[in-house]
DNA sequence: TAAAAATACTCCATAGGTATTTTAT
DNA sequence: ATAAAATACCTATGGAGTATTTTTA
């Protein structure tokens, strides 16, 4: 599982469709597809039903949205943190 | 930021040593020195002070250590609900 | 100066792009 | 039939290993 694969994940059961996913992370529609299946693959379970005009999710891929938001979340928190102890000066800094 | 760094991050903070920590997941110690030192640069904070025998957490690094092991204690709530969702018979199946 | 971390270099795995095929209604 | 997703193929980015150098108290 890696964030990248999450914030696919996100982003297509945000736009219902693989392909205005793709358009909104700015990358190729196959890379979406390629991710959000390994994804798949690694859980074991379908996240999303194909049809003809988009995607739905499974119930897999419901249970999965929240806990994927807050992961990401936290990942914001974290960069945020960091931004803040360093705006008010820490001396410890990369090279 | 990946869940990768994370890993190794917090698997040297427990050590309180880049080698210890690599032995412990099974790498070599140059790739978590790389994996740490580009989280390091992404944070734009050093998370280790370096010293001759190991390391120890800066404030930076004790800050991110809880965030970082709410992430992966989340990344395990994902799988372990992917995997109770299959057991209890989602006909959601991956191919 | 001695143990530990960082760097140099190489190899390989895999992410992403383009072109095309397959799928589902 | 048709729009969307999946697959095939290629290229390139970057992750990990080994050997070596640099760092720090």
């Amino acid at each position: 599982m890696e964030l990248r694969q999450l914030t696919y994940f996100v982003a297509v059961a945000e736009e219902g469709s693989f392909t205005r996913a793709s358009e909104r992370l700015y990358i190729a529609q196959p890379a979406v597809s390629r991710q959000v299946g390994h994804l798949e693959r690694e859980l074991g379970a379908r996240l999303f039903a194909r049809r003809p005009d988009g995607v739905r999710l499974t119930r897999a891929g419901e249970a999965l949205l929240p806990r994927a938001r807050r992961m990401l979340a936290t990942a914001d928190g974290i960069r945020t943190a960091a931004t803040r102890i360093l705006t008010f000066g820490s001396s410890t800094k990369p090279r």
